[in-house]
DNA sequence: TCCAATACTTACAAAAATGTAGGTACTTGC
DNA sequence: GCAAGTACCTACATTTTTGTAAGTATTGGA
């Protein structure tokens, strides 16, 4: 997300995307939204995102004011991340990507479905030729 | 967007992702979503896109059903771009990110005004300061 | 014959994002 | 003294994404 964008001319999606742009930060956002996570939780909430990366991209969303970091000054260390009230305000674009991915994923597991149904049926149409 | 994604155990909000994470995915979408556009037109329309990059971006969503591309046997060709009813499922996160960003811009415009004010506030102190 | 116009494509280069492997700090409990 | 537990950080390697510059096809018109 390393993007010259201009903030009188800009384009408002695009706006956006400089703040919930990286890979990982929709998905961070999603789950703080239903509640206060620790660093350890939020690492098995996103278990295809490497440490590192869920550092960077939470630190970015601080950065960006949409996310509170509290460190809790005991041994072992504990810190916890939480959406702002600001960052609250991109519940509306998040839920509507967990509504449409939701349908989406419906979709492609159908779609896989009926293609290994044909994969079969196809292979029953050779052997019987080869029968024949 | 290479990414090894589970159609059954994944995220929905990744799932999402997979389909509009392009770095000018949704800024296209969001463009066709008011009408049909030839490839000409899209690029004038995301000026900070390279041609090569909307090319790119517009076969990976017409592959993923979110639009639909008609080719015109004319010379000089012409080729349209519009969102096909699927695609059309997407208006809602687009528009949130649309409105969501058009608030952000004004925020954080503001905010740079803000910043130059107080800096040319910090300019007279330092003009007072050195002939007192 | 050469140019204009459109929507690309291709090879190559650069930049950005992401991953890997290891290390750090601190204190409690064995 | 040593391992465990947590939330990182750092250097480095690799992958992915994006950009640059040039070339392609077609045909009507100067």
């Amino acid at each position: 997300m390393a993007r010259q964008y201009n903030w009188k001319t800009g384009c408002d999606v695009e706006a956006t995307l400089t703040v919930i742009g990286g890979r990982w930060k929709p998905i961070l956002i999603c789950r703080l939204l239903s509640g206060k996570k620790r660093f350890g939780e939020l690492c098995r909430l996103a278990p295809n995102a490497t440490e590192r990366m869920i550092t960077l991209q939470l630190r970015e969303l601080e950065a960006d004011g949409v996310i509170k970091r509290t460190v809790h000054a005991e041994v072992p260390p504990r810190v916890e991340y939480e959406v702002t009230e600001y960052g609250r305000s991109l519940q509306p674009i998040i839920m509507a990507m967990q509504s449409w991915g939701k349908d989406f994923k419906t979709r492609k597991y159908a779609e896989e479905e009926a293609a290994e149904a044909a994969d079969s049926e196809h292979e029953d149409t050779n052997r019987k030729a080869a029968n024949g």
